[in-house]
DNA sequence: TTAAGTGCAAATATTTTGCTGTCAC
DNA sequence: GTGACAGCAAAATATTTGCACTTAA
């Protein structure tokens, strides 16, 4: 189940107006398509999407958007091990870190949680003496169904 | 011990031949750049250190290269966290995957091998039916010397 | 009111591509 | 000899920035 949305809805412009930051149109159109995704957007996806909630939105506006979501910790970016083009891709960060696994062949992006993971990212903490901000694991690979 | 070399020199050369895949003078530097680095370097790196030992050799040529390599899994291709605009970083495929700890404050990159890591690629596979073909993990955080 | 935010246009940065000539095998 | 590879220049893609105008608080 990609994107178990365990989250309320707006709880990104909450977090933000305690922090004092501006809401505006724009950003809301942002934020809101960025909330209710279903999949990894990159910025032109999120572009086009914010669009059609306000016509006037500039590319700018969601680069700098990203630039505040992510220097405030509530969005993730991802690679995807670069499918497709060299753009990053954007996602709401969860409560837990996920893994995320991108078939070669056909192009599929699978989610996976686990306990091992955490257990690594401790062991980095205490081994390497880091304080971990992101913890980003990306798999390139063959799924179920396309490996020979 | 970050870039511990534990393989012999010109193995891509060797590799390479093997294919049936023919060697320039371009490719030599290029190459032998890439296997002597000392540290993590982006594709204009390279271009400057090649063009020491070859002074001709073009962009487009590193950008060849470096597909070539990344195709026969010679190399791998790292973010690093975008810590310094976004290009990609390249190194030798080692035997070993590591880890990539990047400090969000200095800019120092740490290198770690974890055992816990190969268990959780082993976990993916066997749970989500994959057959891994490059995992990356890397870490943002602050180091002990940074973190407050 | 006013500092923060926006659109616009232009600049930057990174990587890719078409073409023509060259070289490894 | 010939097909793979190189350099060159230009394009494509992704992101950032300067500036003057607008707006949220």
């Amino acid at each position: 189940m990609p994107f178990a949305n365990t989250e309320i809805p707006g709880k990104f412009q909450a977090f933000l107006a305690q922090r004092g930051i501006r809401m505006t149109e724009q950003r809301r159109a942002i934020l809101n398509v960025i909330e209710t995704a279903k999949k990894h957007l990159d910025a032109g996806q999120i572009l086009r999407r914010a669009r059609k909630l306000d016509p006037s939105i500039d590319r700018s506006t969601v680069y700098r958007t990203l630039g505040l979501l992510k220097r405030h910790g509530l969005i993730d970016e991802l690679d995807l091990m670069h499918l497709d083009g060299e753009a990053h891709y954007y996602e709401r960060k969860l409560n837990r870190d996920h893994i995320h696994l991108a078939c070669l062949r056909c192009g599929r992006i699978t989610e996976f949680v686990s306990d091992l993971f955490e257990s690594l990212k401790e062991q980095v903490e205490k081994e390497c003496g880091y304080r971990i901000a992101v913890a980003r694991l990306e798999i390139g690979g063959y799924c179920s169904k396309c490996r020979t």
